[in-house]
RNA sequence: GGUGGGUUCGUAUAACGGCUAGUACUCAAGAUUUUCAUUCUUGCAAUAGGAGUUCGAUUCUCCUACCCACUACCA
C-alpha cells in the first residue's frame, strides 16, 4: 500500500474562491488523515489568463486557515524551485515544468493515441460559428476529424513540412469510438460513459510549448505519485478522458482514485456561488481581501472579522457531515472525522447567517484576554488609549452580544466615551422631568450595587428610572445593566452623564 | 441541442429497506432580565411527481419534471 499522496491544483487566474478552499481543506483533511501528504502545484499552463499576485493569495489563504502544504511551490513561507529530499518533485509550476511534457504528448502520436492538427484556432471558430448558426455543435472528433487538417488526413511529407514551418499547430488525443469507460468514483460510484460522446481535446500547444490543463495534470498527478484526486464537481466530463489517458500511457496500474466534490450555491436563486453573489448579499466569497490589478476589490473573510478556525469549520460542514450531530470542530478534530463517504452529492447552498452563527460560536470560545488584545488596536483606532485590564472586563461583559470582534465598539463605545446623542424615541418615552429627578435622587444617595435597592426602596419605578438612567449613560434605552456600567465608568462619571443630558436636551 | 451529475423543512443536513422523518441556522411566541442582547422553553416547516419491487420505500429500479456542470489551442 502506497503513502497516501493529494494535491491541490489551483489555477493563478485570480483570487481563491472559497469553494477553492473548501477542496484544499478536504484534500488536506483526507491525506492527514491517512497520515499521508499534502501537496500545492499550481496549474499555470494557460499565459493568457495568468494574474500576478494570484499564486501569492493563495498560499497566504490556505495559512491563513492553517493548511500547510507537505511539498508544493511554497512551503514554510519558501519559494521551492528545485528538487530536493523534502520536496522530490519540485518545481511545482506547472510552467517551470514545461520541458517534461512535450515528450509525453510524442508518446502518445507514436503509440497512436494522439495525433497532430495543424487548423487554426481561427479555421475552427469559423466552423463552429457555421454550427451555430444551423442550431447545430462542431465537435472535433470521429465525425469530423477526418475532413480536418491533421496528422490522420495529410500525407506523411506534408505533416512533417507544417510540423517544421508553422508554430501554431497541436497534439490532440484521438477519441476511441465505441468504447464505453468505465469509471469509479469515491462519492458517486460507478459511472459509465460513452467515448463517442466525447472530443480530441488538445493536449499540447506547440505555439507556447505548453501541455493543456488535461496533459499537464495526468502527466504530474503521475510523476508526484498521486493517489487520490479531489475536485470540483465541474471536472466530472473529462473524467473519462483521464481515465483514457491513464490507459494510453500503460499508466491504469497507479492511476489515482477520483473523488468530485459537490458545488457551493449561492445562497437564493440556482447557479454556483461567484463574486458577484457576495456583493449583493453582503458577505465576501474570498478568504482574503483582494485587490485586482485594475484596482478592483473584494471583502474578504479575514478582514470582515471572521476567525479563521470559523472559516474552516463553516466550509468543513459545507457537503460534509459527521455522522454525528456535533457541528463545532477544531481542525485536528476534523482530520480525525473527516470521511470522503460522508460527502453529499448535491450541490450545497451557502448560508450567510449560519457562518456568522459559527463565529458567534467561535468569538465564544476564545479568552476574554485574547479577544481584548485583538480589540485594542481597533480602539487605537477610535482614539481610545484603554487600560488592557479594563479592556479584558469590557469584554468579558459584552462578548455575548458580539459576532464578530469589530461590532464590541457599537455594542460597548459608552464604556469609554460619554454618548454623545441620544435615541429621540428613547428620549420621548424616558426623558421625563420625574424620572430624570428620581435618577439623579437614586444614583446621589447610593452606589453601583445599592443602586436598585435604592429604587425599590423609594418606591420609584424601576423600568422608568433606570432607563431614564440608561439612556444618560449609553445614549439610547438599551445596552447592558445599569450596575455593570456603573462598575466599568464609576459613579462620578454617571453623575456627570446625567447632568449633561439634562444640558443637552 | 448533446453528455454527465443531482433532488429530505427556506438553508445545511440525519435516518442497516422498519418507531410520530431527527438536529442546527433563520423566523415566530413565551419565560427570565431595570431595557436590549444573551440564555431557556415551545412552535412553524420537508422526503419533486408517477409507476414498479417489497409485508413494508426517504432509502432499490424505471419514467417524468426541475436544477447544476461540461460541451475552448480555460482551468
Amino acid at each position: 500500500m502506497s503513502k497516501t499522496r493529494v494535491r491541490f491544483a489551483p489555477s493563478p487566474t485570480g483570487p481563491l474562491h472559497m469553494g477553492g478552499v473548501r477542496t484544499a481543506l478536504y484534500n488536506y483533511l483526507f491525506a492527514k488523515q491517512h497520515g499521508g501528504d499534502f501537496i500545492l502545484r499550481i496549474e499555470d499552463t494557460d499565459s493568457n489568463r495568468f494574474v500576478p499576485g494570484a499564486e501569492q493569495y493563495i498560499i497566504e489563504s490556505l495559512r491563513w486557515c492553517g493548511i500547510y502544504p507537505d511539498e508544493g511551490v511554497d512551503v514554510d513561507g519558501k519559494v521551492v524551485e528545485t528538487p530536493s529530499e523534502r520536496h522530490p518533485h519540485a518545481p511545482y509550476r506547472q510552467s517551470q515544468r514545461r520541458g517534461i511534457y512535450r515528450k509525453y504528448a510524442e508518446q502518445l502520436v507514436a503509440s497512436g493515441h494522439a495525433y497532430y492538427a495543424f487548423d487554426t484556432a481561427e479555421e475552427l471558430e469559423k466552423k463552429r460559428a457555421e454550427a451555430e448558426a444551423k442550431g447545430q455543435t462542431f465537435i472535433y472528433n470521429h465525425l469530423t476529424r477526418g475532413a480536418l487538417r491533421n496528422s490522420l488526413t495529410l500525407p506523411a511529407d506534408e505533416v512533417e513540412r507544417l510540423l517544421a514551418e508553422r508554430t501554431d499547430w497541436t497534439v490532440r488525443f484521438l477519441m476511441p469510438e465505441g468504447r464505453v469507460v468505465e469509471m469509479d468514483d469515491l462519492i458517486r460510484g460507478h459511472i459509465a460513459v460513452d467515448s463517442a460522446t466525447l472530443d480530441d481535446k488538445v493536449l499540447w500547444k506547440r505555439a507556447d510549448e505548453l501541455p493543456t490543463y488535461h496533459l499537464a495534470n495526468i502527466v504530474d498527478d503521475h510523476l508526484m505519485e498521486i493517489t487520490e484526486v479531489i475536485r470540483g464537481e465541474e471536472w466530472l466530463p473529462s473524467l473519462p478522458l483521464h481515465y483514457l489517458l491513464y490507459e494510453a500511457f500503460g499508466w491504469q496500474d497507479s492511476q489515482p482514485r477520483f473523488a468530485h466534490l459537490p458545488l457551493l450555491l449561492k445562497p437564493v436563486g440556482n447557479g454556483k456561488l461567484s463574486k458577484r453573489d457576495g456583493d449583493k448579499m453582503g458577505f465576501p466569497v474570498f478568504p482574503l481581501r483582494w485587490t485586482s490589478p485594475t484596482g478592483e476589490t473584494s471583502r474578504g473573510y479575514r478582514e470582515d472579522g471572521y476567525f479563521p478556525e470559523a472559516f474552516v469549520n463553516l466550509l468543513a460542514m459545507l457537503g460534509w457531515n459527521p455522522g454525528t450531530e456535533q457541528e463545532i470542530f477544531s481542525l485536528p478534530e476534523l482530520v480525525a472525522a473527516f470521511s470522503l463517504d460522508k460527502v453529499g452529492k448535491a450541490g450545497a447552498k451557502f448560508n450567510p447567517d449560519k457562518a456568522k452563527w459559527f463565529n458567534r460560536e467561535y468569538l465564544r470560545m476564545h479568552s476574554d484576554a485574547d479577544l481584548a488584545a485583538c480589540w485594542l488596536p481597533m480602539l487605537k483606532e477610535k482614539g481610545v488609549d484603554a487600560d488592557p485590564a479594563y479592556v479584558e472586563r469590557v469584554v468579558a461583559l459584552i462578548k455575548e452580544r458580539a459576532t464578530f470582534v469589530q461590532d464590541f465598539w457599537d455594542i460597548a463605545s459608552y464604556l469609554f466615551v460619554a454618548p454623545k446623542e441620544f435615541v429621540p424615541k428613547d428620549v420621548d418615552k424616558f426623558y421625563k422631568p420625574e424620572f430624570y429627578d428620581m435618577a439623579l435622587e437614586a444614583l446621589t444617595n447610593s452606589e453601583a450595587d445599592t443602586l436598585e435597592e435604592y429604587v425599590r426602596a423609594h418606591e420609584m419605578p424601576m423600568g422608568k428610572v433606570m432607563n431614564c438612567l440608561r439612556l444618560a449613560l449609553t445614549g439610547s434605552a438599551s445596552g447592558l445593566g445599569i450596575t455593570d456600567i456603573l462598575h466599568c465608568i464609576g459613579k462620578e462619571e454617571g453623575l456627570a452623564r446625567l447632568r449633561k443630558m439634562k444640558e443637552v436636551l
